[in-house]
DNA sequence: GTTTTATTATTAATATATTAATGATTAATA
DNA sequence: TATTAATCATTAATATATTAATAATAAAAC
């Protein structure tokens, strides 16, 4: 029988747990939020892109992305361009200041992954990668009879 | 320069992302969230636990657990007992309804925990284990007070 | 070409997360 | 023992997640 504590669900999120708050040190003198951070962080190195692509990227669901890209406006981080070709897309850009914020951020968050990166070897964290992919992985339930890779 | 994607907090996210749904559809047969089967699954074998200990042990939010707690009860799931001895907390018990739902569940939550677990080995299940804990290991004092969990 | 179907962003309703603060109670200390 | 400090559950305010639905537009099918 599996223990509560030792199931996928909970060690993910025990690990999520114990790494946001470094970030969060960092979000906080920015005055934003985790989300809003990635949806900065998403445009980097962008002139542009749709609500779709932002949430696609961001894992963030687009109905949460409405409200969080109406606070990244108001703060002057972004603006919303409507599409002329297909009027239904919205693009969202960053403004002078949102460049500066990714530009100003950008680097500390380089080196809170760096720290964590040293805690484990590469290899490690190759491993890491690997099993989570195959964990989630999507197998039909005669591939995993017949012990199929996809 | 690390990739936003190939970052630690997205990995996980995106590990979460692809597993939650598997158990949301059992939650949702029961019309009950996430969070309203961890408070369950917590009071397993239990007689009953304060509302601190639901916290720790789930690793949900005393604020978040306030309207958590009031939904099972408004459900009939659970019922809040004031102790005797120290009047400050209270206990969680669950309902014979709430019994009821853990026994008629568990096992299928079972079921979908053994599913994750053929797909990895046992020796890959430990080493997934044993990275994610060397990343939450704290190193330097500042990251112990950053990481701490009230 | 008009109807049907898909897609994109959004709204709505409810549930949860985050941070700070509060009331009631208990433990610690002067 | 009177006071101070700590603890537990809770409230408050704001931000986000989840699911379903909608309006506007575009693409596909008839």
């Amino acid at each position: 029988m599996p223990k509560f504590l030792d199931s996928l669900p909970m060690i993910l999120s025990r690990s999520l747990d114990g790494i946001m708050p470094v970030y969060r040190t960092l979000f906080q003198e920015h005055a934003i939020t985790d989300q809003q951070w990635r949806v900065m962080r998403a445009l980097w190195e962008q002139k542009h892109l749709t609500s779709k692509q932002i949430s696609e990227i961001t894992l963030l669901p687009s109905p949460s992305l409405v409200g969080i890209l109406d606070r990244l406006e108001k703060k002057r981080f972004i603006g919303r361009l409507r599409s002329v070709e297909d009027r239904r897309l919205v693009y969202i850009v960053p403004t002078q200041a949102g460049r500066e914020l990714q530009e100003l951020m950008l680097p500390k968050i380089e080196e809170i992954h760096d720290s964590f990166m040293k805690k484990v070897t590469p290899e490690e964290w190759g491993e890491l990668n690997r099993i989570l992919d195959k964990l989630n992985e999507y197998k039909t339930s005669s591939e995993i009879v017949l012990g199929n890779r996809v």
